[in-house]
RNA sequence: GCCUACGUAGCUCAGUUGGCAGAGCACGCCCUUGGUAAGGGCGAGGUCAUGGGUUCAAAUCCCAUCGUAGGCUCCA
């Protein structure tokens, strides 16, 4: 398959960047400009810019960038010295600054770091020359005027270089497609995610809140939500005893000196609250669940015979925020894991993390998340922020890959994605909608072991040092029910479902023949509503409809007669007249199976 | 945290150049007893996010704070 950076949509978005460009700096001539890259399903481009954008402006820009498209100008490429480019530019101090970069070699427009020699290009179209290595379109006729878009997104803000301590510039995105047909479908999709948003069906189906006064960033689950949550949590649980898992409880806050020990005190302190004193001694907040569970090991001399020991415990913790990257339930200030640590011998390792990706693959697999990709995530060569000796960490990235071989995952290594004290397995998931989500991770750890001077008694008689793998599979409670919620678009699974049955009596009198029928199917487990309102039949039926219950049961006199019930899925689907415990049957049926069907 | 925009009833939103605070849905009561996506009437409900300021007069203009949205940075 072609790649993106070698595709024409690529030179497309690329060359369209560099027309936006041209249109805002027609429009502030004092502007200074940064730079434009094609991204995913766009471009945009970075502006030193003398006041706020308006509406008006980014519908004046995308009339101009029409305009110039039309009039058919060339891309034109010249290769040029670095003072001749400093020449060109002497009035861009961005330019200016990435030219140094290129001269010194070594550093890209992003600042990143390369190995390409370096050749300082421009590309002109009409009035409007930039810095740039390209590739473009040969003519603006290229980019169909029809098929782009800047004001599908506000203008935003970013940092110059992506560095939190440069200048502020203006970011304008942009989308461009090769037919208005595309540019349709791309709309209609940022439509339907908009739909999907968690934090809009959270609401309608009242499953959380925020409230003002108890804090941003802390989730209330209301009683819809709380039901849903709870159904994943009693689930997992259930596996993990099968699968050889202990519960364990541990305490939220701790002493600072337990994350002292384990290292994670310097490496999390952006991420931490404030420690806090009582009776002279410094706690915080608990970040995260691994040091506590090592106490509870700890607290026993364990023999080999004891291992693997795998403790399990659903985990809230705690991480530090800013305001600016709070977002619904998937960034949240405190937060409950599904959190388990794995002790194990040398000899265990791999079967050990085999079963994790067993489980992994049933539990998501049953909850119809089947579009996954996996990732091995290990440290990066440039940084130091890890801890351990090298030899343990290809010691651990070898046990994971030969793991994740032995299951044939299909996986990525990505350098710079390892936890600080160990290499790692993510599985991300895509959703209805394709898009992707970090959900489950499995790290394996032989540094918190060291630290914490964990040992188990071996075969030998001799102290010998056990491995612990830390692993989440729903990653945190909130994050999760937050992808199910945009996955589903709030039509659950029904065993899953807050309610599971609407009863929709036609009439008043019929009033007492569905609560009837409400109790037989809440004896058989299903949770049940009476819709006992002023309404009519229709009405009941939007209002069941739009709360994605999937069971819809129209109880009218044919019904108490012969005690059926006439069912309508959330489809829309007519089922007909059943007898109350067919349906009784159909439905804990499919509910004890967690089928994602509803017939 | 930073840039930009926005905060009006439980929800979704109107509210003109500063001049009596509005609608629909939801909620309560009444009428209606209706067989598969909205039956009708009446009613209650707001310190216009909060605190200052300008003004004869502020939902409206200015400042600060809190919250929300999009983006940057960072992440389960």
């Amino acid at each position: 398959m072609e790649r993106y950076q070698d595709s024409k949509l690529y030179r497309i978005r690329h060359s369209t960047a560099h027309v936006m460009a041209q249109a805002v700096l027609e429009k502030f001539p004092q502007a200074k400009i940064a730079i434009g890259p094609p991204i995913e399903d766009g471009f945009y481009y970075d502006f030193d810019l003398p006041r706020p954008l308006t509406d008006e402006d980014l519908a004046g820009i995308e009339a101009r960038m029409r305009d110039i498209i039309r009039e058919g100008h060339d891309f034109v490429r010249k290769e040029v010295s670095a003072d001749e480019a400093r020449a060109l530019f002497h009035d861009q101090p961005y330019k200016l600054e990435l030219i140094d970069g290129l001269e010194r070699g070594g550093v890209d427009e992003y600042g990143e770091k390369t190995d390409e020699a370096p050749v300082i290009s421009t590309y002109t179209q009409d009035s409007f020359e930039d810095l740039c290595r390209g590739p473009h379109v040969a003519n603006t006729r290229e980019i169909n005027p029809d098929a782009l878009s800047i004001t599908f997104k506000a203008p935003a803000g970013a940092y110059w270089r992506g560095d939190e301590n440069r200048e502020m510039l203006t970011r304008i995105y942009g989308t461009a497609w090769e037919t208005a047909e595309q540019l349709e479908e791309y709309l209609a999709l940022l439509e339907e995610a908009r739909k999907r948003d968690h934090r809009v069906i959270g609401q309608q189906l009242g499953l959380f809140t925020f409230s003002q006064l108890v804090g941003k960033g802390l989730p209330l689950w209301k009683p819809n939500g709380a039901i849903l949550r709870d159904l994943l949590e009693r689930f997992l649980r259930e596996v993990q005893i099968e699968r050889g898992y202990e519960p364990v409880i541990t305490p939220h806050i701790a002493r600072v000196a337990l994350y002292e020990k384990s290292g994670h005190y310097p490496y999390y302190k952006d991420s931490q609250y404030s420690p806090f004193e009582v009776e002279g001694d410094l706690f915080m907040l608990k970040p995260m669940n691994c040091p506590h569970h090592i106490h509870v090991y700890k607290d026993d001399l364990h023999s080999y015979r004891d291992l693997p020991m795998r403790m399990a415990e659903f985990g809230t913790v705690y991480r530090y925020e800013k305001s600016g990257e709070l977002h619904g339930l998937t960034r949240v200030r405190g937060f409950t894991q599904d959190d388990a640590h794995i002790f194990c011998t040398p000899e265990q390792l791999e079967d050990e993390f085999v079963g994790v990706i067993d489980l992994v693959e049933s539990i998501l697999n049953g909850l119809g998340l089947n579009d996954r990709r996996a990732r091995v995530g290990i440290r990066d060569p440039q940084s130091d922020k890890y801890v351990g000796s090298d030899e343990v960490w290809e010691q651990a990235a070898q046990a994971i890959i030969a793991a994740a071989t032995r299951k044939g995952l299909d996986f990525t290594v990505e350098e710079g994605e390892a936890a600080f004290y160990g290499p790692k397995l993510d599985f991300i998931v895509r959703d209805a909608l394709k898009r992707e989500w970090q959900i489950s991770t499995i790290q394996v750890d032989y540094n918190l072991p060291a630290r914490f001077e964990l040992e188990y008694v071996g075969e030998d008689n001799e102290r010998h040092q056990p491995i612990m793998i830390h692993r989440a599979l729903y990653g945190s409670m909130e994050r999760f029910v937050a992808v199910l919620i945009e996955h589903y678009a709030g039509a659950f699974p029904a065993w899953l479902a807050p309610v599971q049955v609407a009863l929709i009596p036609v009439a008043d009198r019929h009033i007492a023949y569905a609560q009837d029928v409400a109790n037989i199917l809440h004896s058989k487990g299903l949770r049940v509503q009476v819709d006992d309102s002023n309404g009519r039949v229709g009405g009941k039926i939007r209002a069941a409809t739009q709360q994605k219950i999937p069971w819809m049961l129209v109880v009218g006199d044919r019904d108490a007669a012969s005690s059926t019930v006439s069912v309508r899925l959330r489809s829309g689907e007519d089922l007909g007249a059943q007898p109350v415990l067919a349906f009784a049957d159909l439905a804990t049926r499919l509910v004890e199976s967690k089928s994602l069907e509803l017939a």
